[in-house]
DNA sequence: TGTACATCAGTGAACGCGCGTTCACTGATGTAC
DNA sequence: TGTACATCAGTGAACGCGCGTTCACTGATGTAC
């Protein structure tokens, strides 16, 4: 039982790692710290050598949640400016991320809750709504700034509301249907001759 | 203390009444018996004299919440045939609807708890999702049918994920914004010259 | 190099609490005569 | 019309259970001499 600070920080990184895909698959109550100290080898008494609360691992799981998934986005093409629409969209209402929401975007994921949520997540999550759509700015073409912040506004909310209405529909031919009616949409609008 | 059927029912009504707002507010999983019991002005004990369990209640809840959301939106216009794109977005994406989740579509408010949820509040929710888009069918002009449907999954894909995370941000600013850049999209697909 | 001590990540039982559910009971109403 | 009984919506205490949190303890490692 080795206790170098190393270690220490690894098992640490570990149990936020976990719970960062348990809390986006069954929600941000819906995970017990028994079940994740479990799930990472450990008993539950040791939870609070890492975290003051249930809370701080929420918020901390969070941070990493963006955070990765920012990253694994970002893997594919080198900069955020290299990737096309159609990357981003194919990625984003891909039938992989459909089925994966534990290694997805929290947003899909998590809208509801966060939106019922206590100020700090929220914050949190507000921040990187920004930092999404700032994202998509870097991506999608257009008339000037504004229209390109139009485009990729609306486009984050037509793809945060086709993956969630698809991880809904029990029939997959349906939850099908929304995902490449919504990505057909989204990449005509990133087209430079979209509308008006 | 009453107990004709018909007081019955009515008792029985005002507790799923108060349900179907509450689980909306909070989450399926947010609000207990106890709590939905005292609203009603009656004790926990009597809850299992209206409901096998709680998961019955919520169930029956969400029927409630789905047609009164309904109802409320055709009470406005007489048939969904003669409501304009313009009435349906700017109710549906307008702030009264974003404050007000406990009142409003279940969509938005509980996505995430749809798609983790059991088998039953699945097919209810991917029932109201077909009947959502014939709805908007019935208000979207198109080229054809085919045009028509497109734009109805879009639009409806588009209009949940603005509500919802509209509601996550915590700027009231970009609250607004989101919710002002999902209108002008959605009307913007509704009119007959609309792209392609 | 070897020994004694301090540190502290992790253990696992216990705590209080809130939850969904059960149950014996109550008392107002509907019904039978 | 009046009386006795059956019904059953609603009461409120109790139950078991799972949860987040606490705590005395353990034992491997790092450090001091």
């Amino acid at each position: 039982m080795g206790h170098s600070q190393a270690e220490k920080k690894k098992t640490h990184d570990r149990i936020v790692e976990i719970a960062a895909k348990r809390l986006r698959e069954r929600g941000l109550e819906g995970v017990g710290v028994a079940d994740l100290m479990k799930e990472a080898g450990l008993t539950v008494g040791g939870f609070y050598k890492h975290f003051a609360s249930r809370d701080d691992l929420v918020a901390e799981a969070m941070q990493s949640a963006f955070g990765s998934w920012a990253e694994k986005l970002e893997a594919s093409g080198l900069k955020p400016s290299e990737l096309t629409p159609e990357e981003v969209v194919s990625r984003y209402m891909g039938t992989y991320h459909r089925d994966h929401p534990g290694e997805g975007c929290p947003f899909p994921a998590l809208t509801a809750d966060f939106a019922r949520s206590g100020a700090k997540p929220r914050e949190v999550a507000t921040r990187q709504l920004l930092e999404n759509f700032s994202f998509l700015e870097q991506v999608f073409p257009g008339r000037d700034e504004k229209d390109i912040r139009r485009k990729s506004v609306a486009a984050f909310c037509l793809m945060t509301g086709a993956v969630g209405l698809a991880r809904v529909a029990d029939d997959e031919a349906l939850s099908d249907e929304i995902l490449q009616t919504a990505r057909d949409f989204v990449i005509e609008l990133a087209k430079p001759s979209a509308d008006k």
